[in-house]
DNA sequence: GTACTTGTTGAACG
DNA sequence: TCGTTCAACAAGTA
């Protein structure tokens, strides 16, 4: 599931790639999916990209007064198709191999040198719209501090945490009203590193716990970024490489294994409806 | 056949 | 109004 820091891998790769290519054509016939109207679609193409970005986990594609906004949700992927060029980022699709386009490809975005990028979904949770700029810094203004801005401070951490007294810690991080683009395996590892339990209430925590746990999320996330996030496909770019922070998780998706600190049982619960994973010798 | 997976939003509740 | 909880979406994988 790409989150944050493969949202971020992915906008980097393809940041490097698409500066100043020119949009030729749009196809897609997936409605749900693409959002564009036939007069957006006029407008986006033959446009020139100026760069690509993130917000949240949004891929923002700048066409200048234009954006091309994409969302991968849980199972979409991005692929780039150029001249002896194929990287991909995102939820991993099995059996298709590097066959392009194929049977989840949604979206086909083709450029002026032969290239293409490819939007493949599974499960067609994300969507792929279009805004102009005054529509983006409205959508924008919806959404919660980026974690890794300079504005995500201590005091602007404590004040959120003290919002959501109630609800348990895990709940907090996940809403991105406040905080935006921790997801669930991001707020799993957050937590331990912390060592803090993901079901104490969010106003229990003692103040330096609410330091580590500040400390911990921009920590984490730009490891991860690091290591070009944790779940990456089975396509590879150029230099052969691929994501690989899945080595580094230390409680998510590892229930029932050892912790790597202490040896005890990895637990599991579910918790606001999500996979929570945490050490009961470790977190407090 | 069934349980399981999750980002985001919006509805419903007190 | 605010805080909080929860269902819904979708469909492949185990």
């Amino acid at each position: 599931m790409p989150e944050l820091p493969e949202v971020e891998t992915i906008v980097r790769d393809l940041n490097s790639r698409l500066v100043n290519k020119k949009i030729i054509g749009i196809k897609s016939s997936d409605k749900k999916i693409f959002q564009l109207t036939p007069a957006e679609v006029k407008q986006v193409v033959g446009k020139k990209i100026r760069a690509v970005r993130r917000r949240a986990k949004m891929i923002i594609i700048d066409l200048g007064g234009h954006n091309l906004i994409i969302h991968l949700k849980m199972t979409g992927q991005l692929v780039y198709a150029g001249k002896g060029a194929l990287i991909a980022g995102g939820h991993p699709i099995a059996g298709q191999g590097k066959k392009l386009p194929n049977k989840f490809t949604r979206v086909i975005i083709k450029f002026n040198d032969d290239s293409a990028l490819y939007f493949n979904d599974v499960r067609r949770f994300g969507w792929v719209k279009s805004a102009r700029e005054d529509e983006l810094r409205q959508l924008e203004e919806r959404l919660g501090l980026e974690p890794l801005s300079r504005d995500f401070t201590l005091e602007f951490f404590k004040k959120f945490l003290s919002h959501k007294r109630k609800t348990t810690v895990k709940q907090a991080l996940l809403d991105q009203k406040y905080v935006s683009g921790i997801g669930n395996i991001y707020a799993d590892e957050s937590l331990f590193a912390s060592r803090i339990k993901p079901f104490r209430r969010a106003g229990s925590l003692e103040p330096e716990e609410i330091k580590k746990l500040w400390q911990a999320i921009p920590k984490i996330l730009r490891l991860a970024i690091k290591r070009r996030g944790t779940s990456f496909s089975d396509y590879v770019d150029a230099q052969g490489q691929a994501g690989n922070f899945v080595k580094y998780l230390k409680v998510y998706g590892r229930a029932g294994e050892k912790c790597k600190v202490c040896g005890l049982p990895v637990k599991k619960i579910k918790l606001a409806g999500r996979g929570t994973h945490w050490c009961d010798r470790c977190q407090k």
